[in-house]
DNA sequence: GTCTATAAATTGATAGAC
DNA sequence: GTCTATCAATTTATAGAC
């Protein structure tokens, strides 16, 4: 009896917090963190405001999930890699995997850009902690390359941050790229050639030929 | 006496909107169009709310005298090119013009960032119209250049997204570059040898070698 | 769990004293 | 020009009926 009850009022709470995360993810991206409103939200889950209060806590504590739920995914992204590994292998896999992201959870993908835009107030210490370590392990590892020949002497960081910024931009500015472009949403065709023009330009720019 | 009272009056007024100016820009680059208020400009400012809106009229005026500031400043930054041109030396400066707005403007370009990011409401037909167009020109004649072998056949909107994400991610995601690099701020040799290294990655990616 | 009502603070904007 | 006082609307959040 209590299973049965429990059972619907799980499924119910379940789908409820889904759909109050995706509205929210939508509107914390769109207005950022401050310009964003419970209302707002409310409307584009289709739920009353007090709902969305009482499932989520505050509107506070919202933001943080979907800052974790979206840190959980950049992370899962993050694979490691050696001085043995194949640069233009790892790379290539670099900038799709980021693609990937990008285009899997853009609403995701510009909350996080709001995040950063306001001063990351919530992301200091991932940013100064986990992540910087990240990008420096990767660092190391791109020098060694270089030393050995596998690729040019360019700074490991900036390389980084040029994939970085040139997948996420189809997340960030979409707007603009649909109104340049004049389409609707960029086709999976779309992602593909991007993907392949950022592979082909990046990689042929720093110095890095095909795998054997 | 009316002369010297207005000229008066006249350097008060400027000395004020300035000051809303800039304080303006930071706060909505910041927070968002609907996330800045005007009492936090005010005070960003140094003046009261009510002096604010006085100047400015509304917090919508103001929005978009800051909006066509940086479309100005954007404008002057595009200069017509032509097959003739050599395509090192065309690429080149616009990595670099557009990195020296990025530097000289990263409040403004983080405002535009914000604007992008919630869809562009205000800015839709300037992309639509102007900006499109000179994308489009600007690719007719890359593709001339490909076709003369002078660069590889990239597709020359994705070249120019590229330009722009790379050189624009130094402004909006300055917060995340300073927390992973473990700055206070950019330096001017920062910016000279990040702007030297994307010049060198982006030109050998597509292909394009050093002026004549 | 779901909803209405409401509290307490803040929003953009204006009126009017000085 | 500058400021205080104030407007109506909206903000986050909670209390309590059902």
């Amino acid at each position: 009896m209590t299973t049965l009850v429990s059972s619907d009022s799980t499924h119910a709470r379940q789908r409820n917090e889904q759909a109050i995360l995706a509205a929210a993810e939508q509107v914390f991206a769109c207005h950022g963190y401050r310009g964003a409103s419970v209302q707002g939200i409310a409307e584009a889950a289709g739920l009353p405001k007090s709902n969305v209060l009482y499932y989520v806590g505050s509107k506070r504590q919202l933001y943080v999930t979907l800052l974790e739920r979206m840190m959980a995914r950049w992370n899962a992204m993050l694979d490691d890699i050696s001085i043995e590994d194949d640069p233009a292998e790892v790379l290539e896999a670099f900038i799709r995997s980021k693609m990937e992201l990008t285009r899997r959870h853009p609403q995701g993908s510009r909350l996080f850009a709001a995040e950063i835009l306001q001063g990351a107030p919530f992301l200091q210490e991932y940013l100064r902690g986990e992540l910087r370590e990240w990008v420096q392990a990767r660092a190391r590892v791109f020098e060694q390359w270089a030393d050995k020949g596998l690729m040019d002497p360019v700074d490991p960081v900036w390389l980084i941050f040029l994939i970085w910024s040139s997948t996420q931009h189809y997340a960030d500015f979409e707007a603009q790229v649909l109104g340049i472009t004049d389409r609707e949403a960029l086709s999976e065709t779309d992602y593909r050639r991007i993907t392949d023009f950022l592979c082909g330009v990046i990689l042929k720019g720093c110095g890095v030929s095909a795998g054997p």
